[in-house]
RNA sequence: GUCGCUGUGGCGAAAUGGCAGACGCAUUGGACUUAAAAUCCAAGGACCCGUGAUAGGGUCGUGUGGGUUCGACUCCCACCAGCGACACCA
């Protein structure tokens, strides 16, 4: 046992953790402790394919962070669980016909196991899984709280539908027509949209799962078609997400990250009147435009309206219908990626009507295009050319005229002649020309100008528009949570479009046994095959049927941060008051692919919740941290193609070389994958090395937040610090577990305290900061100076243990125990950074002369600014390098360095 | 195309206005050993001058070019390369 063994004390203090409970969370804080400190890390999906490397990244740096919080005396809460509804886990069964349940629970006993083998400190009574149905039964109540929320935009929250004025107008039409009325205002609701189908996934996606018109799972192709589906109003809290990030502790990249996909714009919505070519009215028909720059309106030379907007078949004449007509039938085949992919040559066809403009009074020719999005703004825009890029590169196609109305502030007079003749489209801001009442103003204010002179006249009126489109939440799958909605059934079984919750009381809704869940295609979910007595449901003398969609993965992912603060509560999704007490999350760690859906989800989710008052806080996640990727080594030959691993051959140079061609390969940095067969298996790693040495390893590869490439010598390395780190305090010659000779109850020599002090000052500050990688970096320093020392004080290895304790837990306890230690040191106080300890007598001080360094002299610590100049002049060398030079000036910097500045 | 991040020894990196390369890997030398492994100790940016050899000294050096400063890896401007996200949002 002597010697450094993982495989023995790792699993050892496992279960003795597991045992003694020793990362149990109370209910609420300790009163008598340093406060609260809630630390979160982005549950996994429990995949076949176990762990891999990016999991203990983040799991590690939240462990460390949260083992040190402990022993500062926090009560830490730090749960894990699973995010396990979704496409794989069902794509999975229908390959392997076993139902997704039981392959979902086989994984996520296999990921319970890996993550236990790291010794991580959750409090595993806590664990939850969002396919348990004591789980989903609350995401369903949450579901049911949003379909039972409008937003009011007066007081600019959500509010219960039942306090929702109703206009009496409506209320005279009768209950039906309220019923109706009320669901087109909540927060969940349905509504037949162009929605992305995918055939090869039987189901539709949200926008935000379409990657260039191909699901983002898979790669399948998408069509869009028109279908019935739930849709949350994520869009009312648009404005709200984005002016609530200020509150976020979050890197200003991910800020702005959201914000650029919630996408804010201000500008102005102006009404065109439509007429035809001879200027006769088209009776009172007329366009509305929506213009980020209102003062470019002198500029507008024609209008596009979107292939989709309903007005397009209202407006066209009778010679241009056909033309028309086929190309918006074209544009609706056209998924969204045929519509902006390939040469990006823009497409319209005129409609044969023409729109005054309201500034010049002038007609302008209207087009239809599908450059412009239907489902933006108003579906409309005015073309500026001269302007804007896009309606620029569309005039030069179709010959459409160019007229400039803002000229720059600077630019060339070369590059002012191509502006004003129309060979260059200028977008910038500038100074308004062409335009009457504003020429001379700025960009600004002949905004505000414009603005002002339309809405006086009523042709139109500043406005505000989101890139952020509402939140597409069914799907057609099996596996997610089943909607707690029912539809009335009129007398012949057919559903006849009233809709109502199901009784909370009643929840939760459970999946029905099916024997069949394929996708066929259709876009008529699986669960239509339920058995009778799960579709369909008696409720107050009425017969319903279930919607039998069912809700994207993201559900389950948007409130698991709450229920982990009481996951047995059995009356409410959460108890208040622990909510109270642990809300916000402190800390929340994970990679940055959720740095828009998932997070944005969430966000909304909250807010609602806040809005309806069933939590604290505006805001679920005060501080986020994403850490970095982790890559691995892959070969490229010289055509640039990818060679697997196991065709490379390393020479001792490190040269590496195709086994079968003999080829030099260049080494690059790739993401891990199968195909190249350098995934690494932390499983692996762990029985090779040891669970304390793959998380050591993570953290010491490079900053939390920076991608980085594995390397298994690098794991090596550490393992060699951990196997040093035991043999300084244990004789590793000895059968016997005891202390090496040189481990000595004596006090420390001055120098051996200020290594110790500096030390822990060091690491205290860089956990604080999650700088792992150099807080690692102090503790080899440690070992290294304390290695040479023959006379090894107590208790400085009793600090040395306290500090390694957060890194490597299994080796700590292990060396804790050997110091005679009976208690874990989970709960052990941090080690406390003496100042007068850190005190030298004297500093090495670098003179430059002319920024140059030419002399380091040895000078008292405290020493005043005179003092420090003699002392320098006096060293031989400055003296020399200073005599019959004119000294211009001396720079000092108390304590750290004096610069001589001479004329040469 | 737009935005963001990154660029430092053979490799992973440290230093965020004050001694560039801490710490680790790989490498080299030494001690221990019959030998090897393991372990321990030590060396190391490049080039030049100097010496018998040491010691010592100089010039250059953080993607490239400019700037600010007594002093720049660090701040500013322009550019290049790699990675990532978004991509007709008017």
């Amino acid at each position: 046992m002597p010697r450094y063994n993982p495989a023995d004390i790792e699993p050892k203090w496992q279960s003795y953790w597991e045992q003694n409970k020793t990362f149990r969370c109370p209910e609420l804080p300790d009163p008598n402790g340093k406060g609260k400190l809630y630390v979160l890390d982005m549950f996994p999906y429990p995949s076949g394919a176990g762990l891999h490397v990016g999991h203990p990244e983040g799991y590690t740096a939240t462990d460390i962070y949260c083992r040190y919080w402990r022993m500062q005396g926090k009560t830490v809460l730090h749960p894990m669980g699973y995010d396990a509804f979704g496409l794989p886990a069902e794509e999975y069964a229908i390959r392997t016909n076993t139902p997704p349940r039981q392959s979902t629970e086989a994984n996520i006993a296999n990921f319970t196991r890996q993550l236990k083998m790291l010794g991580f400190s959750y409090d595993w009574d806590r664990c939850l899984a969002t396919t348990d149905v004591d789980y989903f039964r609350w995401t369903q109540w949450i579901f049911l709280i949003l379909f039972d929320t409008w937003y009011d935009p007066k007081a600019r929250k959500g509010r219960p539908i039942s306090e929702m004025p109703i206009p009496e107008d409506v209320i005279a039409k009768g209950p039906e027509q309220v019923a109706s009325y009320k669901d087109r205002f909540r927060l969940a609701y349905q509504d037949d949209a162009l929605v992305n189908w995918c055939p090869a996934l039987g189901t539709v996606l949200a926008n935000e799962e379409v990657i260039d018109g191909k699901s983002e799972r898979g790669d399948h192709p998408v069509q869009r078609i028109p279908l019935r589906q739930w849709m949350l109003r994520i869009t009312a809290y648009a404005d709200r997400l984005l002016a609530d990030l200020d509150l976020l502790d979050w890197s200003t990249g991910i800020k702005k990250l959201q914000a650029d996909w919630i996408g804010k714009s201000t500008g102005a919505e102006v009404d065109f009147k439509v007429s035809c070519k001879n200027g006769t009215a088209l009776g009172e028909e007329s366009i509305r435009v929506y213009t980020t720059r209102p003062d470019t309106l002198y500029g507008a030379t024609y209008m596009v309206v979107a292939p989709e907007h309903p007005l397009v078949h209202r407006i066209t004449s009778a010679e241009q219908s056909k033309v028309v007509e086929e190309y918006c039938k074209a544009a609706s085949f056209k998924s969204d990626r045929d519509r902006t992919e390939g040469d990006k040559q823009k497409s319209g066809v005129f409609t044969g009507a023409y729109a005054i403009n309201p500034m010049t009074q002038k007609p302008i020719p209207v087009w239809v295009a599908d450059y412009v999005l239907g489902n933006y703004g108003t579906g409309a825009i005015m073309a500026v050319p001269a302007h804007d890029i896009r309606d620029y590169e569309f005039a030069l196609k179709y010959d459409l005229p160019i007229v400039q109305v803002v000229e720059p502030i600077q630019g060339t007079p070369q590059e002012l002649e191509e502006i004003r003749s129309g060979k260059v489209c200028f977008a910038g801001e500038g100074i308004a020309i062409a335009g009457r009442e504003l020429n001379g103003l700025s960009t600004k204010d002949a905004k505000a100008k414009v603005i002002e002179s339309l809405e006086r006249t009523g042709l139109g009126r500043g406005a505000v528009n989101y890139k952020l489109r509402d939140w597409l939440f069914s799907r057609q799958r099996f596996w997610g949570e089943p909607f707690p909605i029912l539809h009335e059934l009129r007398e012949d079984g057919q559903p006849n479009g009233q809709i109502r919750a199901v009784p909370m009381s009643h929840l939760p809704v459970d999946l029905p046994h099916l024997e069949d869940y394929k996708p066929h295609g259709r876009p008529e979910p699986p669960l239509g095959k339920a058995d009778a007595s799960w579709l369909y449901v008696e409720l107050d003398g009425k017969r319903y049927r279930r919607e039998t969609n069912t809700m994207p993965q993201w559900a389950g992912s948007c409130w698991y941060y709450l229920r982990f603060i009481s996951p047995k509560c059995s009356d409410a999704f959460v108890d208040r008051q622990q909510e109270a007490a642990w809300m916000p999350v402190d800390l929340y760690i994970g990679g940055a692919e959720h740095a828009v859906l998932h997070l944005l989800y969430a966000r909304f989710w909250h807010k609602v919740l806040h809005d309806r008052g069933y939590v604290t806080h505006p805001e679920p996640f005060q501080k986020l941290v994403n850490q970095g990727m982790i890559l691995s080594y892959a070969f490229k030959d010289h055509r640039g193609a990818l060679v697997s691993v196991d065709l490379v051959e390393e020479d001792q140079d490190g040269n590496a070389k195709h086994r079968q061609t003999g080829e030099t390969l260049q080494r690059i940095v790739a993401k891990m994958s199968k195909a190249l067969k350098n995934v690494v298996d932390p499983e692996i790693v762990v029985k090779e090395y040891g669970a304390d040495a793959l998380r050591l390893y993570e953290m010491f590869m490079g900053p939390l937040e920076a991608t980085k490439p594995w390397s298994m010598q690098g794991v090596n390395g550490v393992r060699n610090f951990l196997d040093r780190a035991w043999r300084l305090i244990v004789d590793s010659k000895s059968e016997q577990m005891q202390l090496n000779d040189s481990v000595k109850e004596v006090e420390p020599t001055a120098e051996q305290d200020r290594v110790i002090h500096s030390t822990i000052a060091a690491v205290t500050q860089d956990i604080e900061n999650l700088s792992f990688n150099t807080a690692i970096a102090r503790m080899m320093e440690f070992v290294n100076h304390f290695t040479k020392e023959t006379i090894r004080p107590r208790s400085a290895m009793e600090t040395l243990t306290l500090l390694l304790g957060p890194f490597a837990p299994h080796l700590a306890e292990e060396l804790w125990h050997a110091l005679g230690h009976k208690e874990s040191l989970a709960y052990a106080p941090w080690p406390k950074a003496i100042e007068e300890k850190l005190r030298v007598a004297s500093v090495e001080i670098p003179v430059q002369v002319n920024g140059k360094v030419r002399a380091k002299v040895s000078m008292p610590v405290g020493i005043d600014d005179q003092a420090t100049e003699r002392l320098a002049r006096e060293n031989d060398r400055v003296s020399e390098l200073l005599v019959a030079k004119e000294l211009v000036k001396v720079v000092i910097v108390p304590g750290k360095m004096i610069n001589f500045v001479v004329k040469p």
